[in-house]
DNA sequence: ACCTGTCAAGTCTGG
DNA sequence: CCAGACTTGACAGGT
């Protein structure tokens, strides 16, 4: 099994290169000038949008192809107070710039609109919301000129008190998106409501790939084993092509999201590091099967947690490194 | 230079 | 029914 390393949004190694720096919503209002104060938003996108271009030459030099983009690129984009503003074609030159860099070097690029992108809400306004995010989202990966290959990682979202009908109503809710954004969602289970079973049997339902976090599944399950459900999760990952000629692969290997507890009284929270123990006696019970595998990595320590990891798995026995960010098991 | 409270958004819990 | 917690990096305002 090849496997490929990621992290997350911004780096820990090169300096002063925040993919999002923003503005506040009070801030933007003291601003006397509206049309100055857009403009900052736009400058503020712009730089943003650079520091992840240099983000992903950091990538470059050390073999990562596999990377999250920030969700906060774009200082108050779909705030109430901005709804005529689309920044979107004002940024096309730097989104461009951005996606030719990632394609000219095929890397693997996504998104996580954050938990407020919720499709088993029953409040009409928080639908809406939820779907004009994801259309931005989609927007934004249109711009970098990026196909379906790059893709938008959600969760479920709240119970409500009901899991059953709020994951009937992702389902209802989630087939009325249009095909062009359905077919750039991936689904995660999460470490409260939606464990990696529910999430698995909804991702079957709708037809998308699932996310395995495993560190949220050791916080939230029914006493499932991840090793045990992986056939299932490895599956979502193949595609009928138009239906006809059977599953095929997808473009995509499957990804997995690492991360380990912070402490034994906060296990929920993420740690600085990741530890190597959990995390590599599944990959040797999933590798027969798996021929290759992408792992995001959720450490607070980002591409640091990734190197150290990487230097970890340099003395286990049966990997080879392949280079400085991908090994083989 | 450094510290503290606050921040667009949603959901859940406890009072 | 409402306030606060949750979680995160970064702003904003203060010393």
């Amino acid at each position: 099994m090849i496997i490929r390393l990621g992290y997350v949004a911004m780096s820990m190694t090169v300096q002063n290169a925040s993919p999002s720096r923003t503005m506040t919503a009070t801030t933007f209002n003291k601003l006397m000038d509206r049309e100055a104060a857009i403009r900052k938003l736009e400058r503020l996108g712009a730089e943003n949008i650079h520091n992840t271009l240099r983000l992903l030459r950091h990538n470059r030099a050390h073999d990562i192809m596999v990377f999250r983009i920030s969700s906060k690129l774009i200082p108050l984009i779909g705030h109430e107070m901005l709804e005529e503003w689309d920044p979107i074609p004002t940024l096309a030159a730097e989104f461009e710039e951005l996606g030719h860099y990632a394609k000219q070097h095929g890397m693997r690029v996504s998104f996580h609109p954050d938990h407020f992108t919720v499709l088993s809400t029953p409040k009409e306004d928080v639908l809406r919301k939820s779907i004009q995010d994801l259309d931005r989202h989609d927007a934004m990966l249109n711009a970098m000129g990026l196909g379906k290959e790059a893709m938008c990682n959600i969760h479920v979202g709240g119970s409500y008190g009901d899991k059953e009908k709020a994951s009937k109503r992702f389902i209802h809710n989630f087939r009325e998106l249009r095909p062009e954004i359905q077919q750039r969602i991936t689904l995660e289970n999460d470490d409260k409501t939606f464990n990696a079973l529910d999430t698995l049997e909804i991702a079957e339902e709708v037809g998308v790939p699932m996310v395995l976090d495993i560190h949220h599944h050791a916080v939230n399950n029914n006493g499932e084993d991840a090793r045990e459900l992986w056939p299932r999760i490895r599956q979502t990952w193949l595609r009928h092509e138009d239906g006809e000629s059977g599953p095929e692969e997808t473009h995509l290997p499957p990804k997995i999201h690492v991360s380990s507890p912070r402490s034994d009284t906060d296990p929920r929270s993420h740690a600085d590091y990741v530890e190597i123990g959990p995390l590599l006696s599944f990959l040797r019970v999933i590798a027969p099967t798996t021929p290759s595998l992408d792992i995001m990595i959720e450490a607070k320590k980002k591409d640091d947690a990734l190197f150290r990891l990487m230097e970890d798995f340099k003395e286990q026995e049966g990997v080879s490194v392949l280079n400085q960010a991908s090994i083989q098991l």
